[in-house]
DNA sequence: CAATTTACCTGGGTGC
DNA sequence: TGCACCCAGGTAAATT
């Protein structure tokens, strides 16, 4: 399943391969995902250009802008509420940003313009050299639109309540200390909730936990500051290591066989319940937290 | 009201 | 071979 790590490889993927292009055409196949795609998305991107491919949290962020950005995206208000799978504000040749969210199932590959789709193939990105498709067999992924003239896409229905980015300088043990005074809830949903931090899904949730030797049943309001201070260390160094892996598959992407080469770092803990503990030996336990598996050891993690 | 819990979408994989 | 069930991310709705 695509975590922070595998989103933030995705992007460093494709972003040659879109940045500076042009949109030449779009395509749709099947409009169910978590959200209906726009039915006129493909009208709105064409003739757009690339700017920039960024990331947040786990959604990756295409800026794109009319090809020739005299007075670059000036912007009239708009109240941008809805999650935004309507038409009406979808003008043509207007700036903007295509919003995508690879779910549990879904990846991104770089292919050959006019590669013939396959099953589960539910969206294009055409350019004059490239095809970018996404494929997503559960379809809990997302392709959205979010038009500058409704703001900063930080304003977007789905994005203006995230926490913090993890990898960035703003991320530091005072964040998770002061947003879970008072917070009764465990620490693995704390940080699996998002709105404290971003992109620690439930595999790094269970690593950073066990790597921070933090009982993941711990109430978040009652740790300490020093021992946030070793879980924001952990959390880093848990999802830079994932990334460095995933640089190795870079290459991926564009392979026109195959599932882009997602990777796995060596766990400590997750889908190992029963295995002895690589610090201590002791079995490892599967706990239920909230529906989610958590995996954790009842001798290291206190 | 804010925090927390539950439901939900889907289909590949698993186990019987 | 068939089929019920599990699981996942993250938002929306329901509940405390």
């Amino acid at each position: 399943m695509p975590e922070l790590p595998e989103v933030e490889v995705t992007r460093r993927g494709i972003a040659p391969h879109l940045e500076g292009h042009i949109i030449t055409s779009a395509a749709v196949r099947h409009r169910g995902m978590r959200w209906p795609i726009p039915a006129n998305l493909p009208r709105t991107l064409a003739g757009l250009t690339v700017s920039k491919v960024g990331r947040r949290g786990k959604y990756l962020l295409i800026e794109c802008l009319p090809p020739v950005a005299v007075g670059a995206a000036t912007r009239t208000r708009g109240t941008a509420k809805s999650i935004g799978t309507g038409n009406s504000n979808n003008a043509r040749g207007q700036p903007g940003w295509l919003i995508l969210h690879l779910g549990m199932s879904g990846s991104l590959r770089v292919l050959p313009p006019g590669t013939a789709p396959k099953k589960h193939e539910h969206f294009d990105l055409v350019t004059p050299s490239t095809l970018l498709r996404l494929h997503d067999p559960r379809r809990f992924g997302a392709v959205l639109w979010h038009p500058a003239s409704a703001g900063p896409v930080a304003e977007h229905a789905l994005l203006a309540g995230l926490g913090v980015e993890p990898l960035t300088s703003a991320f530091h043990a005072g964040v998770l200390h002061q947003a879970t005074r008072g917070r009764k809830a465990a620490i693995k949903q704390a940080l699996l909730a998002g709105d404290i931090v971003v992109g620690v899904g439930n595999i790094y949730a269970s690593e950073a936990l066990f790597r921070a030797r933090i009982n993941p049943k711990t109430a978040a309001g009652r740790i300490s500051l020093a021992r946030y201070a070793k879980l924001a260390a952990e959390i880093r160094a848990v999802l830079t290591e994932a990334i460095n892996k995933g640089g190795s598959t870079l290459k991926d992407f564009s392979r026109s066989d195959g599932e882009p080469g997602y990777f796995q770092l060596d766990y400590f803990v997750y889908g190992r319940t029963g295995l002895p503990c690589k610090v201590c030996a002791a079995p490892i336990r599967i706990l239920r937290q909230g529906q989610r598996s958590t995996f954790y050891c009842p001798q290291c993690q206190t």
